[in-house]
DNA sequence: TCGTTTGTAACATGGTCGTGCTACTTAAAT
DNA sequence: ATTTAAGTAGCACGACCATGTTACAAACGA
């Protein structure tokens, strides 16, 4: 937005327009893997031409990192949220099944979130070899260990949780469980269904209280 | 190997020269990723002509089912030595270490189990999409549950861990603890180092102990 | 020696890729 | 009405890729 603009065309909303080619990645990246997203698979899949891409996105890498820090702001969002319900929560009762909760927005329980699984899997491997790419991994991977650590935390300071654990290894020992399941799930989901994550992550849980 | 060869041209064994064509594969996943390891890419790694390649694997695609493969054949061996080794042991106190160093078979803990895993990550995310693929991948997944499976189900019989435990159950979780724990290490190894595995799978063996 | 088979190499083909570039359209501002 | 910039579309280029095919070298059996 420069100072002086001059002329002013359309109604349409870039950021809008933006989004609409990230869902078309997001699509072509569940559908067939990262390495298929070329600029040509992501305009066809958004019914737009390549040049109207590029008109958006300077190059095929800016698109990429663009991608990946959407899918850091989706999930960012649904962990604070979730983290505000908890604080919120009056009683020990309720803070238990919030809890799950939380930690279950990580994990691939339904279609949504296994789409966003899928995505997020194809990225951070992605960005093993991607330096571009690796600045919002980390900050992924930084941030689940955030949440996962305040949750801990928090269950402790309530008495929910024995005094003696080691935050640090617990919270590496949760984070490492969740990334583990999620993984699972996308690469064999007939295996690793909601009910066993479910069903893990509570038995987790539970004898982590004691 | 026909019944009548009637012509025997070099000294070259086969198995081996595909066995260096795989280990050149390894090396370019490793450093750059599945999606480089294109048939002139391994040939270069490789010191060979591109044809010669193809003399050994008549396709891009049987050359990653074949190393695929090969590492399930490497893992497997690493796995079946570490089981009957237990097996052999008499005492308790000797099971203990032995349970952890054949669980720690299965976590990037030295320079070639990283290499290693990098490439199991590598080659079962890129099974998602690549059927030819999911085969190989199946099994490995597979595997790692029996092994767990039957160390926790020894483990239990020789009285080292209760007998509440739901199998299926503790094999999942312990199983994509592993998994979770070897994917953070491949992708980002300054933070998941060799201790922080160690002692989250210690952790977690004592706390099933009760 | 000759013939056969394996190993090595190179070329041509058809395809996809990212990107630079040009041209046309649309609508707001003057 | 004219100007101006944003949006859209598409082409052309050079690079890389997998694969089919052909050609040649080497080594053994006959």
């Amino acid at each position: 937005m420069g100072v002086l603009k001059r002329g002013v065309p359309r109604i349409v909303d870039a950021e809008a327009r933006r989004r609409a080619v990230v869902d078309a990645l997001f699509r072509v990246v569940r559908r067939e893997g990262v390495e298929q997203a070329s600029l040509r698979n992501v305009a066809d899949e958004a019914g737009l031409a390549i040049g109207s891409v590029r008109h958006y996105f300077d190059s095929h890498d800016e698109l990429l990192v663009f991608a990946l820090q959407e899918l850091e702001e989706r999930v960012g969002v649904r962990l604070r949220t979730g983290a505000e319900r908890i604080f919120a929560a009056g009683t020990s009762d309720e803070r238990g099944p919030l809890v799950e909760a939380l930690l279950g927005e990580l994990l691939p329980l339904d279609a949504d979130r296994r789409d966003e699984s899928v995505i997020w899997l194809a990225f951070i491997t992605a960005a093993r070899t991607r330096p571009s790419l690796r600045p919002s991994a980390l900050r992924l991977h930084r941030g689940v260990r955030t949440v996962v650590g305040r949750v801990l935390a928090g269950a402790v300071a309530h008495g929910a949780l024995p005094e003696g654990l080691d935050p640090a290894v617990e919270t590496e020992r949760l984070a490492a469980l969740l990334d583990g399941l999620a993984v699972n799930a996308v690469l064999h989901p007939d295996l690793t269904t909601p009910e066993v994550m479910t069903t893990v992550l509570r038995r987790h849980l539970a004898e982590l209280a004691g």
